[in-house]
DNA sequence: ATATGTGCAAAATGTTTGCTGTACG
DNA sequence: CGTACAGCAAACATTTTGCACATAT
């Protein structure tokens, strides 16, 4: 069956492989914003032929076509997720690495109306709000490795 | 003389070697946001006894003590600023890698009341604006490899 | 049929670290 | 003086790439 992100692919003329097929279907079930490295464990258990060069190469193209937006929320590797129009931005638990989306009209108005004032269209927008549970004692981080793959998990999208 | 990133080292009690008050100097002097390939050549243009890892070791250290802010505007390479405590944002020109600061008060207390919603204290927040010059036809990237850092010079603070 | 994509392993980046000698407080 | 820092080069982590082979259109 055809996911979401494989028919925009096809919609947008790129030839489709089995290896993107599966990378798609990844992406698109993923509710999380996972790095390259947890795309690759995904998708090679779907399919073990798949390289993680691959796995570089095709959502670099994706990006490139506007189809994923690249995400850095610290921690030294790019994360990714399906772009989406209703423009969305990001709460990081800075105790746990725990992403929280949220989104905020009225926050998009006023970028549009910064931008156009400094005299610019924008493209694309980033908003994130690092932070602290209420009433928590500036602790002593839990995890540490995969700590913002694992942690991301099973929000509310 | 004692630039103003080297006081603010020096209540904090760091202990200053003559490479950490060269590096200091440099940071007090950026108007920019330089990456730390940048900060090495400009420290090593007054003091060749500096190395790159001098250089990484210090900008770690002053960010862990509140000091310094990383940012990453894409490019894969960290950015650092002297932390402002009057909040400032960035728009990023994506045809030119330019960075424009800015300040939005209203902004800011739209953040916190998102936070505050969601049941957190905001630590520290992002916003940025990836755009493009009204008027610009989608345009190929001029330069390339030291875009980012070449293009933010002798931008208004 | 042909242009494009893939795997593999090697290279390129950017950043961190172990070790030994040096210098600040 | 003792502890923390610096230099160097090697180690690391992530991402990119060259090349020969495979595959979608």
């Amino acid at each position: 069956m055809e996911s979401r992100i494989e028919r925009i692919c096809v919609e947008k003329g790129l030839k489709m492989t089995g290896q993107r097929r599966v990378i798609a279907r990844v992406l698109s079930e993923a509710i999380d914003h996972p790095d390259v490295e947890e795309l690759y464990r995904r998708a090679a258990a779907l399919d073990r032929r798949i390289s993680i060069a691959t796995v570089y190469r095709t959502v670099r193209l994706l990006e490139e076509r506007g189809i994923l937006e690249r995400r850095d929320f610290g921690g030294g590797r790019a994360r990714y997720e399906p772009t989406e129009h209703g423009r969305h931005y990001h709460l990081i638990d800075i105790d746990t690495g725990r992403v929280i989306e949220f989104e905020d009209r009225e926050q998009e108005r006023l970028m549009e109306q910064i931008a156009a004032r400094l005299g610019f269209e924008p493209v694309s927008t980033r908003l994130e709000i690092y932070g602290r549970r209420r009433g928590t004692r500036a602790a002593p981080r839990p995890a540490a490795q995969d700590e913002e793959t694992q942690a991301a998990e099973g929000l509310p999208r």
